[in-house]
DNA sequence: TAGTGCATGTAATGCGTTACATGATTTC
DNA sequence: GAAATCATGTAACGCATTACATGCACTA
């Protein structure tokens, strides 16, 4: 299976139920949009592979009358998902794939659904970190250049 | 002048003293790389129409006896940035303009400096109107998510 | 009955990154 | 004298967005 985001939303978002390529896009557009965003042309393309991989079967499930696709996880897709959603692969400079797993967290069972939480800990402190790493060196910044570091490490430090 | 991120930002940065090519990239890798990032595929090709432009008149000044080309921005130049800087176009969605006029608010004299700093202000406040709205109207959504919307509300409330 | 929303898909387009080519120069 | 860094540039590639094509169904 290729593990670009796309793949990881749409497991993620079958994972809290059944879903058609266009809600999959609709619900994106209502939840994630503001930190990942997806487009049909990354969706309806995807889908395909992951149904060669059994991940999700289609079923031909006429909504009353209108046709639609209903996809539908797989115990091995679920699995899947779940590896991904538990996997630390620090994933350095990129925030998009900790807080994917930060808002698909409730799929897990209560005792694990705080572990994508932590890890999105670590990961504002890992950056927190190299923030102020630079903003020690050399010291010919600007006041307002300087200021943004600042902002950015204090971004970082408030995600705790 | 075409306007994507890179012009402004190669203007911003030439507004603080003259560079070349090469460091304008290297500041960049340094600096604003957290949110913004560019590569000399970006860099180079954008300094012709600029040259073109009048903005960026280049003099062959070699450093000691390394071959550069050292950019400095003519008034015209700084004209074009400071209407930039001090644009409000609210870009709905995407932060990176507000954050770079913000991050370039000093190159502004210090009556001025404040008003990018306001402009990151208000988007900050309609961004969070925005997902205040949308954490009120349905309710059928999962708990997790439902927290990455009020993580992205107290995201933006804090920017103030 | 005209317009909007549901629904699936693909082709074209645009844009940024990666990788490569080239060469001088400092540093170890 | 080998390796790293300075320095400029371009071509290929990958990937995501935009736009388009198509058609049914609901609603005003």
């Amino acid at each position: 299976m290729s593990s670009t985001s796309v793949t990881s939303v749409i497991l993620g978002l079958l994972a809290l139920g059944p879903r058609s390529g266009y809600e999959i896009k609709t619900t994106v557009d209502r939840s994630t949009r503001f930190f990942w965003a997806a487009s049909y042309g990354q969706i309806y393309p995807e889908l395909r592979p992951l149904e060669r991989d059994a991940l999700v079967p289609r079923e031909d499930s006429p909504n009353g009358v209108r046709a639609r696709r209903l996809y539908r996880l797989t115990d091995a897709g679920r699995d899947d998902f779940r590896r991904w959603l538990l996997g630390t692969e620090t994933t350095e400079e990129v925030p998009d794939d900790n807080l994917l797993r930060f808002f698909f967290a409730d799929t897990l069972p209560r005792d694990e659904a705080l572990l994508p939480l932590e890890g999105r800990r670590l990961w504002h402190e890992a950056l927190a970190a190299r923030l102020r790493e630079i903003d020690e060196l050399p010291g010919d910044d600007p006041p307002f250049v300087d200021l943004v570091l600042r902002w950015g490490i204090a971004y970082s430090e408030w995600g705790a």
